[in-house]
DNA sequence: CGACCCATTGAATATAGTCAACCCGGGTGG
DNA sequence: CCACCCGGGTTGACTATATTCAATGGGTCG
């Protein structure tokens, strides 16, 4: 049973499709077992089959693969309201790993009750669905984004993703968001060197785009910044009433 | 109506699931409207909301995204058998766009069909589910090659996919293959310049791991080819029938 | 034949990576 | 309480990888 923390995967659902008040309910009432599990620590692992889908309640989850010559590309970064592992519902071997960025409280819920609760609702069926093909366009945009911008771009458009997509959960307060990731782990996500992204970072500074605190992020200046980064949220497939006007 | 051709849909489908002889018929059954489409032209458009999904049936397909700056990223190539826009059916409104590569057959196959397809064999629905999240997973290991790997690594790691991908539909002769694709396009899939693109293939060329002729390609070293691109085809997500051991 | 695109080459340049330090703050153990 | 350690952020100098620019030759197609 979600309480409380439950309306953050309805939030998130709602997101990007709209839901009944039964569905709602449903939804809250999915069966989950929570877990909370240390910073930098794998969740779930390449090949593996889960036969549970990982919510985040709390704090942040990534994916990631590993390369034969050592190096870690980060995938995406997760925020409270992602299932990360969606997928093995119906790709049962995972092939990349998910593991806690900071402390995760993390709610496993059993595929048995998420095929239940398609069955009892095909609607939320879709929108499951929905998660999964929109997680995939991130990725295609990931991709637009490691082979064709230069790494200023690179960090300014992963800085609004990470931007909006708080903010779509309510994660947000006014330009600012708490996002605590090292630049290491920054630069495994851009496939680049966490001397350059340390120096990229300085340049946003520099340019009054970014301020930056203990593991937090504001963005005074969103148009020059988002026009830096190239960033439009289409990919994102929000519901227009979930796009507040930028601020 | 499928016919000959057909086999090539069946093909792909058993490929990544075992599916019985009444879904294998159905599947040949499913109405589809052809279309010749020239080199070079877009199929569907970015922001569209297609009513049908596209089967190429003969011929090389690409999907891809423009930058504002004026960069083309080139997400996949497409074989017969694929059907790239298969997300439309869920995700309604397109973030990419999809063209023909070489002059293409294309099936189009209208969406209620196979909605109906997939209510008389709900094992056939997560068949199509589970090509969506193989392409996904594409996706994923497409941002590991860009995040992490050099050039060299990039170039022979899409060779080995793109080889692993025509065999597992009978589109390879021993060690070659056909691969309409120029020096420019593999540029814009690959996140390089052209002329970086083709010093890497004298590279490659000159270390024996590739023979290339007019629109072919041959792999006369798999196993050094593989290794040099740390290339691992379990992210294909292949039934294991359809993976020969490498030749 | 001329236009155009692709493949190829060389030279100059730019972007990003590597190496090697240093500082700092938090946490640990004495 | 303090010394120490460790990891993250930062800096400078050097290197490497990849891009840009510019030019050439070969095919194909009107």
């Amino acid at each position: 049973m979600i309480e409380g923390d439950g309306h953050l995967l309805v939030r998130r659902l709602t997101s990007v499709a709209a839901l009944s008040e039964a569905e709602k309910e449903a939804v809250c009432r999915l069966p989950v077992e929570r877990r909370l599990v240390p910073a930098r620590t794998d969740i779930v692992k390449e090949g593996e089959r889960p036969t549970h889908c990982c919510l985040v309640l709390k704090g942040f989850a990534f994916r990631y693969k590993l390369t034969r010559s050592g190096g870690r590309q980060i995938l995406q970064i997760h925020v409270p309201g992602d299932m990360p592992d969606l997928q093995s519902l119906d790709l049962p071997v995972l092939d990349h790993n998910l593991a806690a960025l900071t402390p995760t409280l993390t709610g496993e819920v059993a595929h048995d009750h998420i095929h239940e609760l398609s069955r009892q609702f095909p609607r939320l069926a879709s929108v499951f669905w929905r998660l999964n093909l929109i997680d995939a366009s991130v990725m295609r945009e990931r991709v637009v984004t490691l082979g064709q911008r230069p790494a200023l771009s690179r960090l300014a458009h992963f800085l609004c993703e990470m931007f909006v997509r708080l903010r779509s959960v309510g994660l947000t307060e006014g330009h600012a968001m708490r996002l605590p990731i090292t630049q290491p782990e920054l630069a495994d996500a851009l496939g680049l060197s966490y001397v350059h992204v340390n120096r990229m970072m300085q340049e946003l500074r520099g340019k009054g785009l970014i301020e930056t605190g203990r593991d937090t992020v504001m963005l005074p200046n969103w148009s020059d910044l988002a026009n830096l980064a190239e960033f439009d949220d289409a990919y994102l497939h929000l519901t227009p009433w979930e796009r507040p006007e930028p601020v």
